[in-house]
DNA sequence: TATTGTTATACTCTATAACTATA
DNA sequence: TATAGTTATAGAGTATAACAATA
């Protein structure tokens, strides 16, 4: 087996960590887990209200995760959730006032964190390695070719 | 503040994700979280035992958390631990045959996979990203310059 | 009958602090 | 007094299944 310092998710892992350590200590001011931070910044980056299944994919969050995550911040006066008039299924999600002012209070200080990166790595790097993930993202979105020993069992 | 889609964590956890979903089920057949394979890779890969604070820092997990991995890899006979000769502190963990045995049944599984990933993605390509990354990590390593508003605060 | 979202349940990991043993 | 590791504790997320409401 390949080296365990050459292993794509260890590497991908260890990078994450590396970046959400400028970032983590901003949501902790705001009493925010990561997960919370993701989907406040999902809703502010859309101009609509979106669904909750769209908020799943956009947050890479399960749904049961999604749904706690919501209501805690729904208790916290951040976010609005109604049905949807064209479909009582769909619950549509928004940010309130409160949650959009929060998102603008955090907003500063994360993009002082992303400088100190671009800084540290390079502006122009960076989005090139922005641009590889999302293409290495695009090549693994397409299921693997099944093996011929698994193929056809019922 | 920038869009969402251009925000490296997310792009790292998104990236990452579409990556494990290759690895993951080869983990579930034998009953391994993503956690628990990732101490036994880093134990697969070196050659003498090591203590627990180095495996803190090559498996990315906090000490409790690897405390209790390591308490149920060794209830599970795939792991050893014995205190150190020269500094009774220190826990010494190896694999044991059995703990050799499966990592040997899985590599070739995780081999394949990661075969499929250098296929749709370019195996060149793929070296290059894992350049970037670690360059990535060694870049934020370095702590962040201090704002001159926190500096000097007690 | 299928889909959307929530709730139920069990398990694991995260995170911080406190504790034990050794240096 | 400092360090290595474990244990304690609280909280949150993961994952699967089951459920209610709507389409």
């Amino acid at each position: 087996m390949r080296g365990f310092d050459q292993s794509l998710p260890m590497a991908l892992l260890k990078a994450r960590e590396a970046a959400m350590s400028r970032f983590r200590p901003l949501m902790a001011d705001h009493d925010l887990t990561e997960q919370q931070w993701r989907v406040l910044r999902a809703l502010a980056a859309v101009d609509d209200p979106i669904d909750v299944g769209e908020l799943v994919d956009r947050t890479v969050l399960l749904g049961p995760s999604l749904s706690r995550i919501l209501v805690n911040l729904d208790h916290r006066g951040l976010i609005d959730r109604t049905v949807a008039a064209h479909d009582q299924r769909r619950t549509l999600v928004s940010l309130t006032a409160l949650g959009e002012s929060l998102v603008s209070r955090v907003a500063p200080h994360s993009e002082e964190a992303y400088h100190q990166i671009e800084t540290a790595y390079g502006t122009d790097r960076l989005h090139r390695l922005l641009g590889e993930l999302s293409a290495l993202e695009t090549a693994l979105a397409t299921p693997p070719s099944p093996t011929r020993s698994t193929e056809g069992t019922p």
